[in-house]
RNA sequence: GCCCCCUUCGUCUAGCCAGGUCUAGGACACAGGCUUUUCAUGCCUGCGACACGGGUUCGAAUCCCGUAGGGGGUACCA
């Protein structure tokens, strides 16, 4: 049975690149009929965030990315949250200590420092060298009780390590470039590859997809696998996704595209800034010296205070965006790898049953968003009536839009009537004209120029007024009927009529359908933005 | 610095392992056109790539070597 796993250390929201990795898991196993896992790695103390865990599950759930087992619903191999699996490690960690194939070391922070230091003066790679005698269990226990700290580093093997990769194929680590390495820290959690070396093996994890960055980690992987009797899972190391500025796609993206757009207005107020991300302007002037980092709401708020568009890197800033699930798991499986069929848009069960781990590609990805907006104009027109709504509702609530308080059918309307366009934010943007009161109409300068000061728009819409009020029916096919005779007996086009009635009752060039349009708005308020508009057209003209 | 990985249109990629069928295919973007009451959508056309240099071979995008460029790692992070 094929197992896989997603490891994400609770750190914040679940970004991009970790979403793909989940998903390639989720494929491998489900392709597969296999399992997948959610474990977290939470064995750093320092870095992990409260309700990272929480979030992580949300994000990954609404991908339609789902795990058999996990810290939410357990499993026949629990805990799997490694911060309450500590004894286990321990025991395997006191294993490789008792058999020799780990030892106790005590140097401090500045020592290691200083070696790496005259490694790199030397222009070598830097190796920790082992003292020729090992200390002692009582030597350690001795060293702790002065107050030093304690670590417990493996012994790494002098001879030449193969890791045999499903995407590189055969990658040879050359003898005498392996340094030991830390399984135990001085605070007694392990580190990452102890833990995750143990736990595959418990979980019975059989397929290890993961990023690039971690192929390097595979041979030390491989000797505590080794010593510890482990299976060896097989390895699938996919290429990394990079951003438009170059680099890998990474958390620290808003937050630099932010503190770059302020240092280079230096005519921007600071101080609102700083409230406007709850910072206290020290707290904000040490960010932009680098010193530290705000977290991701304030930094989305400050971004938002001087009207920046940051670059969307976590999962929510996509679902923020009026993305849906589908286009965004959809888009994230093409890079990196690519279907059989060569079919580019799928369903999620189309992926699953698409899905082939020998079409991985070894090439590093740039993340492009234009084909993603394509992806989603696909994947908006493909989804259900019923789905679509749920998405809007959702996309309107995390917005905190005013558009949420229309009810489920006039959202359906507004989903019609917008069929074709690319995001939710679209659909948002383009029916904006509902929200509004003629009372406070604003109109777009360039609309007025175009259509209302142009030709007679004022006369046309005192006629469309006249024989709106003389409906007896305020429908799709009346108006529409109103407008075209109105364009038959004058010899105009349509857009002649229906431009200037469009900038009347949106105040803008664009919108749905304009028989749609007026639909929705109603009857009243549209009669009133037009008599608005003629008043206006008059009073400037 | 050292170690590892990678290099096909602007971008994502197919082809490469098993060299000829590749005057290199698709998608997105872009340009132009058609449809159209605006914006989108839809349809059509066009533009556009084997990083470079050597080799092997009758023949190389495909195999080998080198150069350049990009990425990753180099932690008591994961």
């Amino acid at each position: 049975m094929v197992v896989t796993r997603f490891a994400p250390s609770p750190t914040g929201y679940l970004h991009i690149g970790g979403a793909r990795t989940a998903l390639f898991c989720l494929l491998m196993a489900r392709h597969n009929g296999g399992k997948f896992l959610l474990r977290i790695e939470d064995t750093d103390q320092k870095r992990n965030t409260p309700t990272a865990t929480q979030q992580v599950m949300d994000d990954l759930r609404w991908l339609g990315i789902i795990w058999d087992e996990g810290p939410d619903c357990g499993g026949p191999n629990g805990p799997y949250k490694q911060s309450e699996r500590l004894e286990i490690y321990n025991r395997y960690i006191q294993q490789l200590i008792d058999t020799g194939k780990a030892y106790y070391c005590f140097d401090t922070t500045e020592e290691l420092q200083e070696m790496r230091e005259e490694a790199q003066a030397q222009k070598r790679q830097f190796l920790y060298r082992r003292p020729e005698t090992l200390p002692t269990a009582q030597e350690a226990a001795q060293a702790r009780a002065e107050g030093r700290d304690v670590v417990v580093r493996m012994i790494m093997p002098d001879s030449d390590i193969v890791v045999n990769d499903l995407v590189r194929g055969e990658v040879v680590f050359p003898a005498g470039t392996f340094s030991d390495f830390v399984i135990q820290k001085s605070d007694g959690f392990p580190t990452y590859h102890l833990a995750c070396v143990v736990d595959d093996e418990l979980m019975q994890v059989t397929h290890i997809v993961r990023g690039q960055e971690h192929l390097m980690n595979t041979p030390s992987h491989q000797v505590l696998q080794d010593a510890l009797g482990f299976r060896r899972p097989t390895y699938a190391h996919m290429s990394v996704t990079v951003s438009e500025g170059g680099g890998k796609l990474s958390k620290r993206e808003r937050s630099k595209t932010l503190a770059k757009a302020i240092i280079d207005n230096p005519a921007l107020d600071k101080a609102s800034l700083a409230a406007a991300g709850e910072l206290t302007l020290e707290q904000l002037e040490d960010y932009l010296s680098g010193n530290s980092t705000p977290d991701s709401p304030q930094i989305t708020a400050m971004a938002e205070h001087i009207g920046l568009h940051l670059p969307e890197i976590n999962v929510v800033d996509f679902k923020a965006a009026g993305y849906l699930p589908e286009a965004l798991v959809n888009f994230i499986a093409l890079l990196g790898w690519s279907s059989p069929t060569g079919q580019e848009i799928m369903t999620f069960d189309e992926l699953i049953k698409n899905f082939d781990s020998s079409r991985f590609n070894k090439t590093n990805s740039l993340f492009d968003r234009k084909k993603l907006a394509s992806f989603n104009t696909e994947h908006m027109k493909m989804v259900s009536k019923d789905k679509l709504l749920g998405y809007f509702k959702e996309f309107l609530a995390l917005r905190d839009s005013a558009m949420a308080k229309f009810d489920d059918n006039m959202l359906a309307e507004i989903l019609r009537v917008s069929e074709g366009a690319r995001t939710l934010e679209d659909v948002e943007n383009k029916c904006a004209f509902l929200l509004i009161s003629a009372d406070n109409m604003a109109f777009d300068p360039k609309a007025v120029q175009k259509v209302l000061l142009k030709d007679s728009a004022d006369v046309i819409l005192e006629e469309v007024k006249a024989r709106f009020i003389a409906l007896a029916d305020w429908n799709k096919t009346d108006l529409h009927k109103v407008i075209e005779d109105m364009c038959t007996e004058r010899q105009l086009g349509m857009g002649k009529v229906a431009q200037p009635i469009r900038v009347a009752i949106t105040g803008t060039t664009v919108s749905p359908a304009i028989d749609e349009s007026l639909v929705l708005l109603g009857r009243a308020e549209s009669i009133k933005r037009i008599a608005k508009t003629i008043e206006y057209v008059r009073s400037v003209r």
